[in-house]
DNA sequence: AATAATGTACCAAACGGTCGGTACAATATT
DNA sequence: AATATTGTACCGACCGTTTGGTACATTATT
C-alpha cells in the first residue's frame, strides 16, 4: 500500500463515517479537511469531486455491509438465515445508538427524483439486498417451510420496504421498538411465528 | 382574506409544491421568490424565516393530509377503512407519478438526529397517524374482526412504517408496485385476505 | 395619518471547485 | 558518478456562486 492509497483510504473511512451520522448533502468537503486534517489541494487529488468522494463512500459502505450481513448466517435452514439477517440488522443499528439511520435509503432519499449516478447505484444495492433474501425464500419454498401465497420475490421486496420504515423510525424515536416490532411481523408472515 | 392573508397563503400553497418535490433543504428562499414572484424583503415580511416557512408548509402538508384521509373512509368496518386509508395513500402517490415521496418522511430524514422543531413536528404527525390506526384495529378487535395476537398500537407503528418505507422505495423506482405487495402483506396480516 | 404590504439593494458566510506551485523519491540520461 | 527528467503526493490561496438574512425606502390599504 503506497502512501497515497494509504492517505486516500484514511480519508475515506473518516468521510463514511461522517455522511453515516450527517447524510451526503449535509456533509461539506471542508468538513472533511477538518475532521481528517487532509488539505484541500490533497483532497481534490485523490477524489475528482464531491461526487466523485460520495459515491465511494456508497459503494464501500456497501461492501462491508454485505460482508456483515454474510458473516451473520449461523442458521442452517433458510427461514433461519433470513431471521439472521434481520437480527444483523438491528445489532448493526442498534451499537450505533439508531443514529445515522441506513446510508442507502438516505441517499435514496436525499437525491431526490434525480435519476443520477446515485440513485443507480442505490437501485442496484437494494435490488442485491432484494436478490439475497429472494433466493433464500425460494429455498425454503422448496422445502415446503413457506406458508401458502407467500412468492419468493415481492415478499423479498416487502422485507426490503419494512426494513427501511422501521430503520427510518427507530432513528427517529431512538428506540429499537420500531424494527423489532415489524420484525417479529415479518416473521408471522413467515409463518415463524 | 386581506391582500396580505392571500400572499401568504399563495407563497405558501408554492413552496409546499417545491418542498414535497425537491424537499427542505434542497428548497432555497430563491427557489420559492422565483416560483412565486414574491418580493424577498415581501417573503421575509410574512415569514420570519426558512424555519418558519418550513414549519408551516410542514403543518400545512399535515392538515390537509389528515383531511384528504378522512374523506376517503367509505367502509363501514375498521378493517375496512384501514384499506380505505391505505388506498387513499396510494392513490395520492400514484396520481403524483411517486415524485417526491412522503413530505414527512423526508424532513424525518433530512434533518437527522437533531432534536429540533422539525423532528418534534414530524413525530407528532406520526403519532397522530398512528392513534388513527390504532383506533380503528382496537375497534375491529372488539367486534372480534382481529386475528390472534395482533395488538392494536404494535400493528399500527407497523403499518406506518411499511407505508414509509414502500412510499420510499415506490419513489425510488417510480412504480406502484412497492406499495401495492406491502399494502397486500398488511391486509393479509389483518386476515382480510 | 397610521399601518400594512411591498420592492430593492445589500451583506457575510459557506459552498464546491480551481489554480499555480512545492517536496521528494524514482528513474533515465550523460 | 553526476545530472536531468518524470510522476506522485501534497499545499494553501483564490474564484465565482449561492446561501439565509437584513436594512430601509416606497407604495397600498384602512
Amino acid at each position: 500500500m503506497t502512501k497515497g492509497e494509504e492517505t486516500r483510504a484514511r480519508v475515506l473511512e473518516s468521510a463514511m463515517a461522517i455522511v453515516n451520522r450527517k447524510g451526503l448533502r449535509n456533509t461539506s468537503m471542508q468538513d472533511i479537511i477538518d475532521e481528517t486534517g487532509v488539505k484541500k489541494g490533497n483532497l481534490y487529488f485523490h477524489f475528482s469531486g464531491k461526487d466523485d468522494l460520495g459515491l465511494s463512500i456508497i459503494r464501500e459502505a456497501a461492501e462491508r455491509y454485505f460482508e456483515y450481513l454474510s458473516k451473520s448466517l449461523s442458521s442452517n435452514d433458510p427461514l433461519g438465515k433470513i431471521r439472521n439477517i434481520l437480527e444483523a440488522v438491528l445489532r448493526f443499528h442498534r451499537r450505533r445508538g439508531f443514529v445515522g439511520g441506513c446510508i442507502f435509503g438516505n441517499t435514496a432519499l436525499e437525491m431526490g427524483d434525480t435519476d443520477g449516478e446515485y440513485t443507480v447505484l442505490v437501485k442496484e444495492i437494494f435490488e442485491r439486498w432484494v436478490r439475497i433474501l429472494a433466493g433464500l425464500l425460494r429455498e425454503a419454498g422448496k422445502s415446503g417451510a413457506l406458508p401458502a401465497g407467500i412468492r419468493p420475490e415481492p415478499m423479498a421486496r416487502h422485507i426490503v420496504s419494512v426494513m427501511e420504515g422501521s430503520i427510518m423510525m427507530a432513528r427517529l424515536y431512538k428506540r429499537e421498538d420500531p424494527m423489532v416490532e415489524s420484525m417479529g411481523y415479518i416473521q408471522k408472515l413467515l409463518g415463524m411465528k
